[in-house]
DNA sequence: TAAAATAGTCAACAACATTGACCTATCGAC
DNA sequence: GTCGATAGGTCAATGTTGTTGACTATTTTA
């Protein structure tokens, strides 16, 4: 293949991953907006619900940001009812973050949404193609 | 297959998707934080070089945010000499935007960077599986 | 027990986005 | 030539998400 055509095809892939990308978020963001929350209370409830009784700094290690950054859309999401916090028992420096009820019915709505999108593209395709789409996305964090 | 086992696959694709976004973004991000610019510098970067005299309405369109979000970081990117802006011959009322010598060597490198990763990722497997990572995320932007 | 490390919070600020209101300039139709 | 539609620009107020720096509280360690 001439280096042109491999061009191309790199360039239409970014443009692919962009449109993709938001595409994927749009429909969780306007739930979210709906209830006066971001992206960022998305992620927390996220990661929140896949781990229950993870510390401040176990969400940090996760989604990369600064614990100041973590700090506002975190309170807003407690007092929202929608996680609660408490310190651990073996040591109280250690805040234990899980979901409340309706927080766990949020994060479901929300995730739901998304699984229903990825399962539209995959089941429009056949088996194999799924599981290539997987190996890519796997492969891209890996540093080079 | 279960539903059990699908919800899993599932949930773990829109992980995979989380953090393969976010290591495609991190490279141009960090280039551009070097000069003082952000991700909608980057967006706005990209579809100019991509779409030479596009209008301001053009830009709206593909970007999909406000004309006053697009203003700032336009402005920015003019006053940093990276893209340069005139008004079309056949009607004045358009603004035709276009990039820079310095602009195309800025897009052109942060371009790169992200030609460079896909092409890691795509490299360490087979041709069937980067068109068929082309086509979920072709699929994913299409309504429901 | 005093120092250092760890966990988390508060305050000030900046980038990037929103909506709404209002302005100019240009073009096409009548 | 005036009117209405279109393209664009700007100001103000607001909100989310992020930053850095300084701070408190708790636990570990030397």
């Amino acid at each position: 293949m001439t280096d042109l055509k491999r061009q191309a095809e790199l360039r239409q892939s970014i443009e692919l991953f962009y449109f993709a990308y938001r595409a994927f978020t749009s429909r969780p963001d306007h739930i979210l907006a709906g209830q006066g929350l971001g992206r960022a209370h998305h992620r927390i409830l996220y990661f929140v619900g896949r781990h229950p009784n993870i510390a401040i700094h176990g969400l940090l290690d996760l989604l990369e940001v600064s614990k100041q950054a973590l700090n506002a859309p975190l309170r807003h999401l407690i007092e929202k009812k929608l996680v609660s916090m408490n310190s651990a028992e073996h040591d109280k420096r250690f805040k234990q973050l899980q979901l409340t009820e309706i927080g766990k019915e949020l994060e479901a709505q929300l995730t739901s949404t998304q699984m229903q999108h990825l399962a539209a593209a995959f089941d429009s395709t056949d088996r194999e193609t799924e599981i290539a789409w997987r190996s890519i996305m796997k492969a891209l964090p890996e540093k080079l």
